[in-house]
DNA sequence: CCTACCGATCGGTAGG
DNA sequence: CCTACCGATCGGTAGG
């Protein structure tokens, strides 16, 4: 115990620099947040970072990778086991607002990267996460319910955009209008949603 | 000609500040532009910008004000003159659509506030253009076509919902899997809301 | 509206 | 020769 294993040590400074950094940006946004504030953060000192990474960008590279909404959202979506095409999009909805209202700083990764990097790092994102999104696609396009005809990629399409639709919406809006809308906001969306990709009934609230 | 209108200079001035500030925001965000870069576009010194504005974050506000999206995207929707809902909603997508790809950096202009202000500035544009809104909310409902039962705020916002669904899908793809899709993904995304949101028929496209 | 400058802090690197 | 890290400081720039 007194000689750790070294790599082991360098992996746990590694993950530490990672979790400080994703805390920060996501609090004050990245030229907010100061190579000092995250070592102070990551408890070592700034020099030391420059072992582990050889920028401040190929931090945030890591904690993109590392932390984006897709690594909360697949395991989600996987766990949601309805038989029909409708109650599979009414569960992953209210699922993914719960998600999303209870740590409403999920997509400030993805707004980051495009404000800050004009998104040059999404196709590698992508990239990684393309084969489970396509794996989604069939499932869903698999269950029961008549879909109108809709190609796969577009169905996928559509159904995440559900989300930002419902998502930057409710970022928009004040407070006091959100709750003139009230709560059957989302099953509106939801609502509109499947009749608009069903063809004919199995839309009735039965989840 | 020897005296100018000094109001007049000063409120050129303020344009030009304001002009040479969006541009740079847009290309390079909030805290890449430095009040510099700002002077130097602008054609006056650092220490003359401090006579139109308190701060750098006063100059954001009057940009976000004078720039946002709605200031084009109200006028486009006013245009359009179309009888049915379906034919609106076709009309106005074709034209926002195309706005959106003619100038991709309009949105930037919310996801900098959002990044990097928290959104703080909303509530004073939402003020703004609300009124003009609802106007569009309640001519949208009283087009020609059966609207399933839904809350006037609700129909605007879903409507929204919709561009933004599909501009923050189409960021989020690359190049490759967007020609995939093909341009027919827009209308996909027309027609599913067309569908969401009537009743029965006219639905088809006849725009 | 300018020149000149401030306290502080930025991202990144020196030698050991 | 490696790793992980230190105290101190680099040249420049931030908002004001």
């Amino acid at each position: 115990m007194d000689q750790p294993n070294i790599s082991k040590k360098a992996q746990n400074s590694r993950a530490r620099i990672v979790e400080a950094a994703y805390q920060l940006f996501l609090r004050q946004g990245y030229h907010r947040t100061s190579m000092r504030q995250i070592s102070a953060e990551a408890g070592l000192t700034v020099g030391a970072i420059y072992n582990h990474f050889v920028n401040k960008e190929a931090i945030w590279e890591a904690v993109f990778m590392a932390k984006h909404p897709y690594r909360e959202i697949m395991p989600l979506l996987k766990s949601v086991d309805s038989p029909t095409i409708a109650g599979f999009v009414r569960q992953s909805a209210s699922h993914l607002v719960t998600e999303l209202s209870r740590r409403s700083d999920l997509l400030n990764l993805m707004f980051i990267e495009l404000v800050e990097f004009g998104g040059k790092h999404i196709p590698v994102l992508f990239q990684a996460i393309f084969p489970e999104a396509v794996q989604l696609g069939e499932t869903l396009a698999r269950k029961a319910g008549n879909l109108r005809p809709i190609p796969n990629l577009v169905l996928l399409r559509s159904f995440m955009g559900l989300f930002f639709s419902y998502y930057i919406t409710e970022i928009m809006l004040p407070e006091e209008i959100r709750r003139q809308m009230g709560s059957e906001a989302l099953d509106t969306f939801i609502d509109i949603y499947l009749y608009g990709v069903l063809d004919e009934p199995m839309r009735e609230r039965n989840d």
